[in-house]
DNA sequence: CTGAAAGCGCTTACAG
DNA sequence: CTGAAAGCGCTTACAG
């Protein structure tokens, strides 16, 4: 696709057929440009990858420039990931540039012009925390020159697609049951977080591989999916709670999904973690705030977007990474919410 | 200082006695420019304002890019400052770089060459979260075009020298103060962040103007400074407790500080309230997620990041702002850590 | 080290 | 609606 000397509007002129003021109206706006004129020269303009000398400029002197779109709003989570992202930043030359959406708003979005305006931006390339991502919108971006790494996608890469940075929830989640089995629990429900969002299975498959291991058979009623919400996880443990056998442990796919768990807990007058254990997911400092404090199986969400951040950079060098998608290591982190099962 | 027609090279050479290759050489920081006549041509580029055809272009053009530098790395506080901004980001035509920055490295770092730095990549404004500025630092930037606001500055406002919003940290601390008082508490203490955080000496203030009016001296064993931390609330706790006459409540003059409170309450057997009373400052969500959950002196924190952002745009539209220190309502936010007194 | 001259890439004003 | 011509602002190559 793209021609190997750099495109001036004259390049571009020539293989439109049009004179070079004509092209520059076209980029101008103008318009008095006839309409088949006009797209034919938008057309070779695209296949030649045209470049104002601003643009040229701004992408040579300037500081490279990263958006950072936050998909989900987790306070703790995203601060985390933020975090690290801007540890990384302030070492290099790059610039961080935030923006929030909603998961609805961001499907309402025409990432064609997104993409579009971050090229005329100068931007280097895009990083999406936690966001379901299409090929056709890597796309947008990537035939712009624009590189792309997703933290943790919602959804499952189609098959290398696009490049993204995950942690070992499969592991985390047979860690953090493991855990609550060698307490000897055997009643232990799993809260999890969107029935379509990848690491929630993948945490829910590792719990149910632990209990296999250990020969239990997983119980449809201990499994319940919602939301990484607060009131997710208390809707759930009002379910689990009224049934004629609860459970005496819980996993939460999330800390904030724990933190709805406790406050049913302390409104019936249970304990935890004498009267129930539980676990969470993230390991944020949520979990250290919490009363008790909260085992958790901690994510290195700083790390995660630290090694987004590089990833980008690399991809925008043209380097080739490693592994389209690259899982670091969880740890399970014990502290005052989990013990031994009463006998 | 500035000529009113928009300067050129040749009108800078005409200025500095030189010829337009010669300014061009010293913008593009070629090596073969006399130091004598380079300093003769960067003086003229000063005073004239020039501005490179890439950079007169974008601040036309690009969207309005604004800096956050975020001097403060308490999670929720600054995320919910950052929300407010990316909210009110996400409806104008704003770009919103972030950067974080240790108070420490912040004094390292040279104003001149940051503000040289933004002003090439077209910045629109910056602003600060929680930091110390100085007249000299906010000039660099104004000098270069460059809209600066503050919020919740360290220090205070040398008289007008710079904009910032900030919340009614006085009123706050007089509430917080009241709804003790009217709860029968009469032995008060009052830990602070840093003694020369100017909102944790209106807060202070605040707590004591309560106190006079109900004729109850201040007590200086009772009062301490420190951080924003939870260590410093872990510790002042610790120092209070072992008084021979320990108080029956504390305000806390941030939420994290309360924090510690209720680490150490709990160490020692106390509980909150019945034993306790505790109230903090700022409302981040954090406060709901205590046990007991934490009665607090909220600010509007989202909606003091929109002000900023509000102010910034205004002042690079070259507006006026109403007033250089604007101070949003705070609102004390009962919740379950304070009770009426046992007799 | 400096600048007259030539050149580059884009835009504007206007004739057709 | 289109493009030849003139112009603008910056940069480069090179003579002194």
């Amino acid at each position: 696709m793209k021609s190997s000397a750099k495109p001036v509007l004259a390049t571009v002129a020539a293989l439109a057929g049009v004179s070079t003021p004509t092209v520059s109206k076209v980029i101008n706006g103008r318009d008095d440009v006839a309409e088949s004129t006009r797209l034919r020269v938008q057309s070779a303009l695209d296949e030649l990858g045209y470049r104002s000398p601003a643009q040229r400029r701004s992408r040579l002197t300037g500081p490279a420039m990263v958006d950072l779109v936050i998909g989900v709003h987790d306070g703790a989570y995203s601060m985390e990931i933020l975090h690290g992202i801007l540890d990384y930043a302030a070492n290099g030359e790059v610039d961080v540039v935030v923006s929030s959406h909603t998961p609805n708003k961001l499907a309402r979005v025409d990432h064609e012009d997104w993409a579009q305006r971050m090229q005329e931006s100068g931007r280097t390339g895009i990083i999406f925390v936690t966001s379901e991502v299409t090929s056709a919108q890597v796309l947008a971006f990537s035939r712009r020159g624009i590189a792309v790494m997703v933290i943790d996608p919602l959804n499952s890469p189609p098959s290398g697609d696009f490049a993204s940075v995950g942690a070992t929830n499969w592991a985390g989640g047979k860690a953090a049951t493991e855990h609550l089995l060698a307490l000897d629990h055997e009643r232990i429900a799993f809260f999890g977080g969107p029935a379509a969002a990848e690491c929630s299975v993948a945490r829910l498959h590792g719990y149910l591989a632990a209990l296999m291991s250990r020969g239990i058979a997983a119980r449809s009623d201990y499994i319940t999916d919602g939301a990484f919400t607060r009131e997710s996880g208390a809707e759930a443990t009002r379910r689990v709670l009224s049934l004629p056998e609860p459970p005496t442990a819980i996993f939460a796919a999330s800390d904030t999904i724990a933190l709805g768990v406790l406050e049913v807990a302390r409104e019936r007058g249970l304990r935890v973690p004498d009267d129930l254990s539980l676990v969470g997911f993230d390991g944020t400092p949520l979990a250290e705030q919490t009363l008790p404090r909260l085992t958790s199986v901690a994510q290195p969400l700083q790390e995660m977007g630290r090694a987004a951040l590089r990833g980008v950079l690399r991809l925008s060098h043209g380097e080739q990474l490693d592994a389209t998608h690259m899982e670091l290591a969880t740890e399970l982190v014990v502290r005052d919410s989990t013990a031994q099962l009463r006998s």
